[in-house]
DNA sequence: TGAAGATATTGATCAGTGTCAATGTCTGTT
DNA sequence: AACAGACATTGACACTGATCAATATCTTCA
């Protein structure tokens, strides 16, 4: 062999904050233990694109917090501070994403949060 | 008064789906529960930005399943399959948005995950 | 000091995305 | 039917970001 293999944990006090880690299972473990395939990644990254934009995290934030724990969309786009058609994309992509939820009713659509879906997403850092 | 106002809960089931969450948290709440202003929207949005890439989901699993909780980046560009310069700028954007640590040992660089980083974020979901 | 290898940086290119004005579609009302 | 209001879609533009080839920097070893 002519490549010297790096050696792990040499004088270093740093490297062993590595393993202190808040859940201490070994063997079946979190999402952390198993390594993400290719299909799995482009998933979860759509799912935290959709999470990845200011505008989005505001409306999510909103319709969660929102009493009856749902909106109207009407009562989104003043609060947000962009144009409508650009609170309607955000909507959009957020419910395409699975996130939230919305119905149709009369003239009017109402959005509520998909909090499984969240826990799932958070589920995946763990 | 001019226009009409939209009236929550009219004849849906589908709404009711909306107040059933894992948290029945009433009063100081999770992070579900609490409006996001402008600058809290824009930090968490980088840091899902941070995530929302495939190619860094992978690199983060790879280096989270590593026994010893840490990886030289020598044996990172491998398995991942794009270039090293390629490899070493998603592992720059992985350090600077805080999910990973590193450390310089002699000529190669060790990565380990920052899993009370990765537990923050993993909160704000919930 | 010079060579070799590991990693980072630069510069260029191309794809993707956030934004808004204008317009379209749908629903309820007169 | 005609109108008004709520929401979605389209098209255009600017900006960001992923990628790689080439190059630079840093570390070890002879």
């Amino acid at each position: 062999m002519t490549t010297k293999q790096p050696k792990r944990r040499t004088t270093s006090g740093r490297a062993s904050q590595a393993t202190a880690r808040s859940t201490t299972k070994v063997c079946c473990g979190t999402a952390r233990d198993i390594p993400l395939n290719e299909r799995d990644a482009d998933e979860l990254a759509t799912a935290f694109a959709a999470l990845a934009d200011p505008v989005r995290l505001r409306l999510l934030s909103l319709i969660s917090s929102a009493p009856g724990g749902e909106v109207c969309a009407c009562d989104l786009v003043t609060p947000i501070g962009k144009s409508q058609p650009t609170v309607s994309h955000h909507l959009r992509i957020l419910f395409e994403s699975g996130l939230v939820g919305r119905e149709k009713r009369g003239v009017w659509v109402w959005y509520w949060a998909d909090n499984d879906r969240l826990d799932e997403i958070a589920d995946r850092l763990r």
